[in-house]
DNA sequence: CAAATTTGCTCAATCGATGGTGCACGTGAA
DNA sequence: TTCACGTGCACCATCGATTGAGCAAATTTG
């Protein structure tokens, strides 16, 4: 009984109520009162619409709309909380705004990020939200020329507004706790060491002037080598360390949830001394608490982050300036 | 010199070359050779393309050609790896073979799932996979009514080809690695309790008899209040095991990583007798190895899984069989 | 040099939904 | 009986890209 060939059109169920086309698309999409349909006819067209199990073709009601409701956003990876968390809200708070989201994981590739944008803007998409992009402003660029606006999040670009984590306040904040607990815990007084990120990057450069920051507040000076951002995969933090077996007190700035993994990793593996080590990540994890030595996480307000993304939709594009937003830090 | 109103169309570009539109259609889609348009033109519409800013009216493009190139994705959270690992491979596999994939999160609500996918396929989607869905039947058929594809995944359902892992047969291997590793280390053998799930649910189901099917194996019988499938939250798992403060050896299978994070919240909070416990979970997170008790975890083949998904696309719907597949099995 | 091909494009219909315009019919008032 | 409205709908152009059909000009063939 139902077609097999094709999806049901506004056509298909015109003639089936005997009426027209445009009177059938009235009635489902609700401007039928307006257009002076009757009761009647609104009612079988419903019901015929449900029985056939009709669903508008987007396409072309947008087509002939000119508005696609998308609202797109590009994400590295999901590999941790901290993204997870911002695509599940980005869609919840998308949807309460009436936008159809669409989210999209582009895996750290400039390449396949802007291929990603490309493909979005070609969907209509009404405003693309770059998060951790590794090329936002060439993004931006783009979604410029096609007259789309453009949000960064979480990465600051120059061609579009940016909302951030306040990166250097919140790393400062989180080495004076490791400090603090390596002075109480182990009686040592530092400096600790950072690992993992990349000095090229905003955020890792950012929250080394917070660590740097909190070390000279209390006249601790820190080695060049006691700065190990040699990027940001687990591997590459337990290579950076692989070759310090501290037998004293020793402290750690970890500078993401990946990196944490390496850190503890060659921290399970320190044959004594594992006891002298203290450290604190940036970024939370569910998990983070119950690692030995760890006291303490930064956790990225995701939700206000999001408000005020979504505050900027819509505004003009004059605003290219940065949104900061402080970070939350679990003690444990 | 950009249009400051509208998107560039190929009637633009047209008028700009001074040529048809139809010409400027086939250069930018790359069917110009076969309509014999000069090398010459294309040249001249792909150089103005570009500056202009041009990318295709998706919506009206796809209208036309009758073909979307959507694949969606359902998916309940992104907050443990499984999923998260899930939705990325989902996207780079669809993407590898043409496809644009559209990923979205439901938070296991199931109207929320029904309103998604019916979205999805008012986009024209050309096939929806559901995963985890806790309601897949009702999703599948609508899928059916509108003539779109529906595949489920990771939870089985009646009216479409499930893939699903085989729950079973880890959750006994599971098992039997808890049962040995308390034998071993604690000298104590069994029986286990079952934390988290619901039993409702098919995977909670499938686990439990594996659960008990080891135990079987062993001749061990396992008590009826041991079966704590409360829910999955980690809040339900540390509350089912609130009272439970053992002085004596005590084994614990976990049914999630959520749930994983209370059982460790509850395991860290006992004073004594915390040496006493071993557990292991159903899932993998990367910190597992790093909790003390945890004596191992299950990974569901992720890619496998999807490899099987994507092969099923395109085929007759009359497979309605359940595809299984092994989970690795990670022993710490 | 005429006929036959080939080259290089243009025309116009079409996909499905939308909304401005307009028409026929019914009702009530003058 | 006539005119003014109100009701209930149909008609048709339109959104942008695509594609089969077709046509004029250039080139080759006999």
């Amino acid at each position: 009984m139902e077609k097999d060939s094709k999806r049901t059109t506004i056509y298909d169920l015109a003639k089936l109520v005997d009426a027209s086309p445009s009177a059938v698309s009235s009635v489902l999409n609700g401007t039928w009162e307006k257009r002076r349909i009757s009761k009647n006819l609104a009612e079988r067209v419903t019901k015929l619409a449900e029985e056939q199990g009709y669903s508008v073709n987007v396409q072309a009601s947008l087509l002939r709309r000119e508005r696609s409701n998308i609202i797109g956003m590009i994400v590295p990876k999901y590999d941790n909380r901290y993204f997870g968390k911002i695509a599940e809200q980005f869609e919840v708070m998308a949807r309460a705004r009436g936008f159809f989201p669409v989210v999209t994981c582009t895996q750290r590739d400039p390449e396949l990020e802007f291929e990603a944008a490309k493909e979005l803007i070609s969907y209509q998409a009404e405003c693309l939200i770059s998060t951790g992009a590794t090329d936002p402003d060439r993004i931006s660029a783009f979604c410029a020329a096609s007259g789309v606006q453009s949000i960064n999040l979480d990465l600051p670009g120059k061609n579009a507004p940016s909302v951030i984590s306040d990166n250097y306040a919140a790393a400062r904040d989180l080495t004076k706790l490791i400090l603090d607990r390596c002075e109480t815990e182990l009686g040592w007084g530092g400096p600790l060491r950072f690992v993992g990120g990349r000095l090229a990057d905003h955020n890792t450069a950012a929250r080394l002037e917070g660590f740097l920051s909190a070390h000279k507040e209390r006249s601790i000076s820190v080695p060049a080598s006691y700065i190990m951002a040699t990027g940001y995969s687990a591997e590459k933090a337990a290579n950076a360390l692989a070759l310090f077996r501290p037998d004293h007190p020793a402290g750690l700035f970890v500078n993401s949830t990946i990196s944490l993994e390496g850190v503890v990793r060659w921290h399970s593996e320190l044959e004594g001394g594992a006891d002298q080590v203290r450290y604190g990540c940036f970024d939370w994890d569910p998990f983070g608490s119950f690692l030995p030595g760890n006291v303490g996480m930064v956790e990225q307000d995701v939700t206000t982050m999001l408000i005020k993304g979504f505050e900027l939709i819509g505004r003009p594009a004059t605003s290219t300036g940065q949104i900061l937003v402080p970070c939350k830090i679990r003690v444990f």
